[in-house]
DNA sequence: CTTCTATGTTGACACTCGTCGATATGGGAG
DNA sequence: CTCCCATATCGACGAGTGTCAACATAGAAG
């Protein structure tokens, strides 16, 4: 990893339209840019969080509870921990309903990775 | 990070147009495939990778040689380091030309991703 | 041949990460 | 209140990662 200092959050903020950095192919990265894209990138890089992750963006209603989800093979401490990682990144957010919490993927966030991609949604 | 095993190779190959795995919004996703697209965004989790990639990108003629990307604030060895893990990933192809080694983005690649975010490029 | 430059490899180090069991918290039910 | 269930946090462990200096390799040029 680099050393640099941990990018505490909001890659993404509800309600951004345009994302937080500019298509990947239109020229040469700015540090602080590139910063921002690898912490999202790297939230998505475990095969558990984005199996977790596309059950959320798949799910009906575009939320899942827990409940739901936890089914992907590992301790329910660890489900809870990489949904913390996937929130701490800005790609869900959390609700909690009473007895259960509700998981959806965060506003724009496909838009943002398509407008890194240079593509329009 | 998980426990499974090292995903050796290659997340895309070159001429595949249909890429790795379904959209991440599809559905839910397989294991195998988490672990094809984990591999991939691993590759660019890492701001230094980000910008080596977006340097190669963005360089015209659609390929750089390392002398014209080596400078982003860490050593040589470094940066051939994350240039091998972008290659063995399958992000980037090089091809030694007498003194220097030229680096290309993978054909299709912009594509994959753009099919595992469920849009058209 | 030798020398120089460009790039890759090795080995070591500190740090981060994913995982689990144990424990804590929060809220509904009785 | 107590009990139970769903979820989060803590602490520890092994594995993986980014970084560098030192060294190795490849090719061009003298």
């Amino acid at each position: 990893m680099s050393k640099s200092e941990v990018v505490e959050l909001p890659v993404l903020q509800d309600g951004d339209v345009v994302p937080c950095c500019p298509p990947i192919t239109a020229g040469e990265l700015a540090p602080a840019d590139a910063e921002k894209m690898a912490a999202m990138f790297k939230a998505l890089s475990d095969p558990v969080r984005l199996r977790l992750f596309s059950k959320i963006a798949s799910h009906p209603g575009g939320e899942a509870c827990v409940c739901d989800i936890a089914d992907v093979g590992v301790s329910q401490p660890t489900v809870s921990h990489h949904l913390k990682k996937l929130r701490e990144a800005g790609l869900l957010t959390s609700e909690r309903r009473g007895t259960w919490v509700y998981y959806r993927v965060a506003p724009s966030v496909v838009a943002a990775m398509a407008a890194m991609l240079d593509l329009r949604a």
